[in-house]
DNA sequence: TTGATAAGTGTACATTTTACATTATCCAAA
DNA sequence: TTTGGATAATGTAAAATGTACACTTATCAA
């Protein structure tokens, strides 16, 4: 027996109890990552009202009547680190029917990646509750937002290593050694320097500053810029990033 | 200025006009792929009625207010072929304001694989409409089903170079060459055989019959079938397929 | 028995990956 | 000015993998 008694209720809308089928919320939540030279860390807000107070949750909001999911995201986006133009991809979306307990929420999640630097904390909105914690000590999580976590971080791992995104947890200028540690570091492996230099070199996305690291007690590396108009270039003429 | 004053309304619930907030829809649409031997094909159902009659339209409903999101589509699958157990996999979410004429609905979309042997229309259901159309000679579709099918076959080119879901579209015995005619087909590619079969052969997931193919007027190519728990162990320990 | 057709195998060559050794450059301290 | 510490940066040989293509095998049908 179906709750469902008319063919085709999406297309014509005209089900005798359509009205239920209109009662969802719809959330975006994003999962803001960081990279600080050490750790990589995630952007978490510690909720200071029930349900689920004092524990740690992933940003997010209500999609409003006249907004797209994006734009969303993009305004929560805002509003919590004052930056606009930052990476974003769309990663799955959670519909559980208990997944809130206040209502039927199905939520947008979303993953985002910026320069640590960047980022500024608006002090007039819930964003000064925002902490950057290492993704290695996570405390406990509010509703299902540890699995949309561990789906984020699972994202990002597999997405790292067929484009190059990893460059937008860098600051513009880095040296090779920073970008392997923060490979290293996002995939929980080790690169053999030579090598790792060799491939990346190869793919010819980087820019060769005139420029060296300062006040190091040793050789100075030299910084690159990534060249986001060359991996267009590229990308047109079937090259693929890979590792 | 902000529709939302509330710092938080996805949180407590409390917003002043939280209810404008919950009047959204929930759909899910599902992209089914089939494979024939010779063409990978989509199933479409024809509209029957405004908005878009008698455009295709990619098979779908409003979620119900009980169920969650697999769930309706798994009853969308089961509704239009009869089926169960299909490959299904979350694809992405369309949120666009004014994707649905007549009311904002959000579709959370999916793709599915079957043996396109085993589909059973259902004629008692609106899937009488169904129809397996070859993926180059798509009609105009309803709604933004285009872009969702776009989308659905950008992912199944990904995830079948990455995953043996390849095996879904074929009957449980294949041969090789219907594999490399699968994928070549799939991907718009060429295979030399002999490496194709020595790289699939290599990764130790096909099980080889003692049967061979019948009523062809050629030396017969031998039977194999995808060895799924061997797929499994080999994940645990490591082992990724690719291409 | 033979030819057509596609199945299935072997191999040499090119390319890429991997491991590891070596050289280069800067700073700081002697 | 020299030397040692540290990391940058490069070179190379062996191993592994990918590629191209020729060759052999099995079946059917004439």
């Amino acid at each position: 027996m179906s709750l469902n008694p008319d063919p085709n209720p999406v297309d014509t809308l005209d089900h005798p109890h359509i009205q239920e089928y209109f009662a969802f919320g719809i959330s975006v939540d994003c999962v803001v990552f960081g990279y600080d030279g050490i750790d990589v860390k995630v952007l978490l807000i510690e909720r200071g009202t029930d349900p689920f107070k004092g524990y740690q949750a992933i940003p997010g909001d209500l999609v409003h009547p006249t907004e797209d999911a994006v734009t969303a995201t993009e305004r929560v986006l805002k509003d919590l680190t004052g930056l606009t133009n930052v990476y974003l991809e769309q990663l799955q979306t959670f519909a559980g029917v208990d997944r809130h307990p206040l209502g039927r929420v199905a939520t947008i999640a979303y993953f985002s990646l910026l320069k640590i630097g960047d980022y500024n904390p608006k002090p007039s909105s819930w964003a000064t509750d925002a902490q950057w914690t290492p993704i290695q000590d996570l405390g406990e999580m509010a509703f299902d937002h540890k699995e949309i976590f561990d789906a984020a971080l699972e994202r990002l791992q597999m997405r790292v290593r067929q484009k190059p995104i990893g460059f937008e947890l860098l600051p513009a200028e880095f040296t090779l050694a920073d970008l392997q540690h923060l490979y290293e570091t996002l995939l929980n492996t080790q690169f053999d320097k030579a090598n790792f230099r060799k491939k990346i070199l190869a793919m010819d996305l980087l820019l060769a500053m005139d420029k060296t690291q300062k006040a190091v007690r040793h050789r100075p590396a030299r910084l690159y810029q990534f060249d986001a108009a060359r991996y267009e270039a590229l990308s047109k003429r079937g090259f693929h990033f890979e590792l």
